[in-house]
DNA sequence: CGAGGCCTTGAACGAAATCAAAGTCAGTGG
DNA sequence: CCACTGACTTTGATTTCGTTCAAGGCCTCG
């Protein structure tokens, strides 16, 4: 396990990867060092960063898999950036239950819901060895005042995040199982995709656990519906090995929807009664 | 519809509110103004204010029950904040459907979806005649660095507004249609004590197709969730007049009780097993 | 008074949860 | 090296919750 947070299945630019992230830190008594530039590139913000201030440096921390970055109710001063390896972050209820929020990777800002009181709202632990950007709160918004870039990126940031997570609310408000799966491996392909792996071929971080309570599933179902993908050859499965097979079909699966489909379906089903095609049952209605 | 949206059911703060509604606003051209501390106060951001800047004015604008606040894809460029009505934000999905992702009132920030890509991403909807407070966001960060409780203002409303969709989050994915009811009742009630009105008896703004998209239910659901409490005295329903009956079971509710009329379908179908405790599972379990 | 939205309620169905039992795999220690 | 352990996954059988379909009632407004 340890050892496998870099292995991705076909790191399409392994070479690439490691050249940047040579280029990215440099060493300074054992720990890696981040520039501005860097920083917006990390977060795909375009910064036209006159001043490629080398003064200007963010601290990086690696953390272990398993191990938590923040917890619940800590006192908040610092977002970080991921730089490599997987995290997930979670909400924990009344009764110890964890609610899967996001699967923070590479480019992702990590501690943004500790702002408004100054304590972390959520948890954030590493799914594989990771390297994080310490970003000091303080440090970075007096710094936002004189490089309008970094003043941006924060604003960028913060908005990107809350689009993600009102999709998520469209997502776990409308849509079905199988829908809510598809999704979600479209977009975890495109995210390997951007980060310069293979988005056909590429291993699950999370726990089909932990895969049903971002979805709002349970874990049976995750399981079941990832083997009925397999089954109609929308992707491969074996374990944690995911090989998608029909990117198309994933990206425009959705919910038997309202009113249409059931209409058809019924119709369907008054003038034969027998005639169950369930594979394409599966795909997209309408 | 119309004279309404002011006509809370015990506004028990009227007078209150129209004075400081008064102090907030002063006219000018036919329109109203408010400096930043209003805006502060609005937002209940803890504005150290020393600059009661005259000169530092923001725009109201006012928009009628129905009229959209801006719609998806719509260029960016201001911000909103509710100085008085009741709206909706809404995505509209690939085939017109709309999904209910928050239901704005006084005091809330609009328009933060559209920082990221200079476009909304959603659209806000007025369920009532609104009093809104224009902010140019060019303006807004441009004064942000010269005041910073304003900058501090921004940071701490959009984080405020992703822990809040992080709550959502977390309620769509782990709570039963009940609990969600439930839990949307009791953040109703909360809001309109802030707001001064009762949190005893209010008027839904939204109808229950509304209130199901919102909580990832139909309304049918919703209603006979409603009519559910009713029964059990949780509260008091009348079309769209609710009130709040027993708040603290409303808070901790978790699932259902059986119905009477399930319970009679269990008594009727099972004489095996005599650990029927109907009564104790009436409260939240676990 | 009638039309159209909105709300309520019932009955039947179905998607996903729950319950249960094997099967797989990685790490551990004898 | 291999058996043991415990976490994770798959699959099947059954149950339940929420949706879907349907019908009727209520309120507002023209």
């Amino acid at each position: 396990m340890l050892s496998t947070q870099t292995s991705e299945i076909r790191p399409a630019t392994t070479a690439t990867m490691q050249s940047s992230s040579m280029e990215a830190g440099r060493q300074r008594q054992g720990r890696l060092w981040s520039n501005l530039k860097e920083v917006c590139d990390l977060l795909h913000i375009p910064a036209a960063c006159s001043v490629t201030n080398e003064e200007l440096l963010f601290q990086h921390v690696q953390f272990k898999t398993g191990q938590r970055i923040h917890t619940i109710g800590q006192p908040f001063d610092t977002l970080y950036i991921v730089n490599s390896g997987f995290l997930k972050t979670v909400l924990i209820d009344e009764f110890g239950n964890e609610q899967v929020l996001s699967f923070p990777m590479k480019g992702d800002m990590l501690g943004v819901d500790g702002i408004h009181t100054r304590h972390y709202s959520s948890e954030a632990v590493a799914l594989s060895d990771c390297d994080l950007i310490l970003l000091p709160f303080k440090k970075l918004t007096a710094l936002g005042r004189v490089h309008l870039e970094l003043e941006n990126m924060m604003y960028g940031v913060m908005s990107r995040e809350l689009v993600r997570e009102q999709a998520m609310i469209g997502m776990l408000g409308a849509l079905s199982a199988e829908a809510r799966v598809a999704r979600f491996l479209v977009s975890l392909a495109e995210r390997f995709a951007q980060m310069g792996y293979s988005s056909k071929l590429f291993n699950l971080r999370m726990t089909r656990h932990e895969i049903g309570s971002y979805l709002g599933l349970t874990l049976e179902t995750v399981s079941r519906t990832l083997s009925a993908f397999n089954e109609i050859g929308l992707i491969s499965v074996d374990q944690r090995t995911i090989g998608i097979k029909d990117p198309e079909a994933l990206k425009t699966l959705r919910r038997l929807p309202p009113s249409r489909t059931r209409a058809k379906q019924l119709a369907a089903a008054k003038t034969k009664g027998a005639e169950s095609d369930a594979p394409a049952q599966l795909l997209a209605a309408l």
